[in-house]
DNA sequence: ACAATATAGGTAACCGCTCTCACCATGGTA
DNA sequence: TACCATGGTGAGAGCGGTTACCTATATTGT
């Protein structure tokens, strides 16, 4: 039973005013009234504690005013900063963000996104697990799209800021050539879980190019469980690391301090995505950055321009750049 | 205009079932119907591609299924940490969360707040930043709230789970003063920004019964904001720090560093809240613990039992704990 | 065999708002 | 004087479900 809403309703309005319901929906709105009429409306509209129900208000008119925001995997320090961020931004564009979260799994992320278009959004901020799946072409018909990361196969999105994985990578395993380190442990994230995790592909490429030795090894972001993969590989006698995510970065520099062993003249740690705390530990994590506010302003730009029904459909790629902080040795 | 919406709708199921609307909605939850027409509407349901629109179903029902989660400052690490955890654990009840970050303002609390009960969410957590907001009492009529952090003051809400900050507070200042210091900075946070500050008032009283030295400054829970912070406070000469939550004691590292200062030899710090990050940093960062998954287990118990219509209204008291690991010399 | 009780499903009134469309004053134009 | 834009306004039909209430039919008790 629905619980007793206590509220006024714009029938009520109506009737105080002696308007009807369609006139005082339009007055409020600032629509095809007179000042008049509007003023009227507001007064008593303020009297009765008036405010229009949301759900009511999306019902009729599919629209809501909210955008979603669906996060690849919330447990990566990474990607909770770019939400964080994304929800201030929008903010500051008098719209709200509803934020869910995919962790990780292609199958919720279906879920999650068809639920953000059944509840109206008026346009979605996607980071995709599964950039190829043929969800995205379906709902990108009829609900404008932004994806960050990657672009989306097949289907029309209303933005994209795409990151040069191929660039990072390149960047990445050239500072750790430069520096000395032949043989490495490459610790990918279940972000890049694409089917053929295009990104792992380039690395084995670039290895070959570089005359690298790596071993390729799949760890969870979360800094904590990190940590085990990362003893077990230094254990393994590995002593020079690429981290897909910064925060699996955190879990060596954890397992090289419990076995005694300092960063960076014994452990090199090669991070990626500079998460704000990676400037804060010791030594500061050598990173791939991604300019995180720089990628926040261009998606909300985009997202919102979308949402106002004047999409830009652009595609912005992404230069990563090189953050020297001291962890390769 | 409201898009072309394609779906199919309950009426065009009912038809081609032969059923009456009300039959299918019947149906469709299992209720009222018999097991054969139940099984032809999910079959026609399944052909049509039907799914039953959410927005309607809230503007009739009342209900949503959806819980709010009204964060106070998501750019504190630990708020992250509990904001993940709840999304997480909810996820494992078959609910899903609605995450809003109030930012630490009190007014742009109040806005969502309201905004998720017009959203009708069927229940709600909040970590107010007011908890003494007269909005509370209001809200928890017709609506199961659940706060973390602080109490509710004069609200009725369907569950508790309170910080004994006080506990806290004392099992913290005891710590340094045994370890001989005296003068103390103590960097408070944002968070704690009810009117009074309670927490603030209670780290004065315990000063003067444990005779120390205090110099009390508010920094921002963002570890790069407050590194400057912890900056001014080192160059001031303080060489021993209490944080009001374990981010702004990241500033504390980073600040040391900086100036070329040794955690624990030169410099002395202690967190509060235990992110988790804080066991990896070198030396891993002692600090007050609250048992972040009990806390997650307990509100999502009580929300999700809330939201089921039988509130168990406890409140549930977490005592802190000292989680020693070699930050304070 | 007949009244009493379940049970399945139909009817129609909402939920609170938006939006199309028809209507009605105006005042300017032919 | 008759005619047409013009722009404010009202009526009413949705939007896509849910739910209280009611009617048949099947089941049960005596």
């Amino acid at each position: 039973m629905p619980q007793p809403r206590k509220r006024a309703t714009i029938r009520e309005v109506a009737k105080a005013t002696g308007l009807s319901p369609a006139a005082v929906s339009y007055a409020l709105r600032g629509m095809q009234v007179s000042e008049e009429t509007i003023e009227r409306v507001r007064q008593a509209a303020a009297e009765l504690g008036y405010e229009a129900d949301p759900i009511a208000r999306a019902l009729a008119s599919g629209r809501t005013g909210m955008i979603g925001l669906l996060c690849g995997s919330l447990e990566d320090l990474w990607q909770q900063a770019l939400a964080v961020g994304i929800g201030r931004a929008l903010k500051d564009n008098d719209r709200y963000a509803l934020i869910l979260d995919a962790a990780g799994d292609p199958a919720r992320e279906h879920t999650l996104a068809r639920q953000l278009r059944d509840q109206r959004v008026d346009a979605l901020i996607v980071q995709p697990v599964d950039p190829a799946a043929p969800l995205w072409a379906e709902l990108c018909e009829g609900l404008p799209v932004v994806s960050i990361g990657d672009a989306l196969a097949g289907a029309r999105a209303a933005g994209e800021v795409v990151f040069d994985n191929r660039a990072g990578v390149t960047l990445a395993l050239e500072h750790l050539r430069e520096r000395g380190h032949r043989r490495l442990a490459v610790l990918t994230s279940t972000r890049a879980s694409t089917p053929d995790r295009p990104a792992d592909v380039h690395v084995m490429a670039e290895a070959g190019r570089l005359d690298l030795d790596i071993e390729l090894v799949t760890a969870p972001q979360s800094p904590a469980s990190a940590t085990r993969v990362a003893g077990e590989m230094l254990d393994a006698g590995h002593r020079a690391f690429f981290c897909f995510a910064d925060s699996i970065a955190y879990g060596v520099y954890a397992a090289s301090a419990e076995r005694g062993l300092v960063i960076p003249s014994e452990v090199s740690v090669m991070g990626y995505d500079d998460h704000p705390m990676s400037g804060l530990l010791t030594p500061g994590l050598t990173t791939v950055d991604w300019d995180i506010d720089g990628i926040v302003r261009a998606a909300v730009r985009m997202v919102v321009a979308a949402a106002d029904g004047n999409p830009r459909r652009r595609r912005i790629v992404q230069a990563p750049q090189l953050h020297e902080r001291g962890s390769v040795g």
